[in-house]
DNA sequence: TGTACATCAGTGAACGCGCGTTCACTGATGTAC
DNA sequence: TGTACATCAGTGAACGCGCGTTCACTGATGTAC
């Protein structure tokens, strides 16, 4: 990255004078984009580490040689890969806590935005399921780290809400870890199961939440 | 198998009349167990897609050929595997419910179980960590349907547990799947933690378990 | 017990194939003047 | 605006390599008599 010269960015005044210096820079963006849409769906029949760069650039329309202008290896495209992947769902999930404080009611939308978030997006939890433990390390990582982020975020939502507040902050992670770890497990079966299984899942699911919450409830501050 | 003409299996009176038509049979049994564990052993450090017939065969001492005489492919030796993996933890995990019935105690005798499990099998946790939600599915089918009967034989355990006594089936078997799904969890995280991480996650698991074990005590039969 | 034949687990060579990666290249896009 | 040079995303050919699978074979083990 240069110095770049420009005293403000000045918004945008129509495609007119062009996105300066962009053609090439759009037409890479498409490329790169190609690459990661073709593995992604090439991803929902295998492994990540059963994939090859000849097989990726052929569905994207590269040649194999191409694949090296954008990603040093197949481990990188996977890293970024689980970063898409949990980007839409934290900012989903941070939407439902945003909304009234009724936990039954929380529950309820949580268990719906995640049965969308899967319907919408199958390919994404295929893979993340598939490599969270899967045999690339870095990409392991990069799913751990993402997850505990997600933890994190959710209990500082416990802090503000009526029944977990006056709870020691350990027992508000040990708490959104359940939650979280219940979440991941009910989108991965969601993701493998039939529209008729779906809707049993997501019955259990809400059920076993409604069960945690009256845990909690009862539980006392340690 | 063909039939057997022995009219009783007589207590083995010492190798010296040989065991019957045995010696053949020992070897290829060693040569599978010799593969099995090849494959095992490997697999700790990638997925079963990316495992080759070549690796398997040279780590076991055989011929690339030789494998087939034992498995049609890889596939094939992954389904043992996993039917290997879960046939211990099922035993253990029945003999925690059979003692006493404090609900305390068993899930502290569970976190237990689950701990040396971990420590003694680490590569079948491993395992089946990796291909729960792997490139294979007949392994994945395979895995499913193991849990399931754990699941399966939890609730029946409870049916006999005062607090959940009363309760409806699906409602157990409800639970049933809550308490697998967080032990399954729990093995997973164990397997990839190191020494000190591992205290840590077991002292998290407890309070978890004991937090759902208050919510069903107040949950109310449907 | 001894002999002659049957079985079959394991071998080693051979096959055709697709792989990852490199390289010098091309030609459209970008920049300086 | 027009021209001359620089950049660099994408190409296509080439490389050496290890793969899965097959095949006719060998020789120890098993069996019948």
């Amino acid at each position: 990255m240069t110095s770049r010269p420009d005293p403000a960015p000045a918004p945008d005044p129509a495609p007119a004078p062009a996105p300066a210096a962009g053609v090439r820079q759009a037409q890479k963006q498409a490329s790169r984009r190609a690459l990661l849409d073709a593995a992604l769906g090439l991803l929902e029949q295998q492994n990540l580490s059963g994939l090859g760069v000849r097989e990726v650039t052929r569905a994207a329309g590269l040649s194999p040689a191409g694949f090296y202008r954008h990603f040093a290896d197949l481990a990188e495209l996977g890293v970024v890969l689980v970063e898409e992947s949990l980007a839409n769902l934290h900012v989903m999930v941070r939407a439902v806590f945003a909304g009234s404080g009724e936990p039954e009611l929380l529950i309820d939308r949580s268990v719906e935005v995640i049965a969308a978030h899967v319907a919408e997006h199958p390919a994404y939890l295929r893979f993340l399921a598939r490599e969270r433990h899967g045999g690339v390390k870095s990409v392991r990582d990069a799913v751990a780290a993402e997850l505990a982020r997600f933890a994190e975020e959710l209990a500082d939502l416990l802090a503000v809400q009526p029944d977990t507040a006056a709870w020691s902050a350990a027992d508000r992670r040990m708490l959104a870890e359940l939650y979280v770890d219940r979440m991941v497990s009910t989108a991965l079966a969601l993701v493998e199961a039939d529209a008729e299984e779906r809707a049993a899942i997501a019955r259990t699911v809400r059920t076993q939440l409604r069960l945690i919450n009256l845990g909690s409830r009862h539980w006392q501050a340690s």
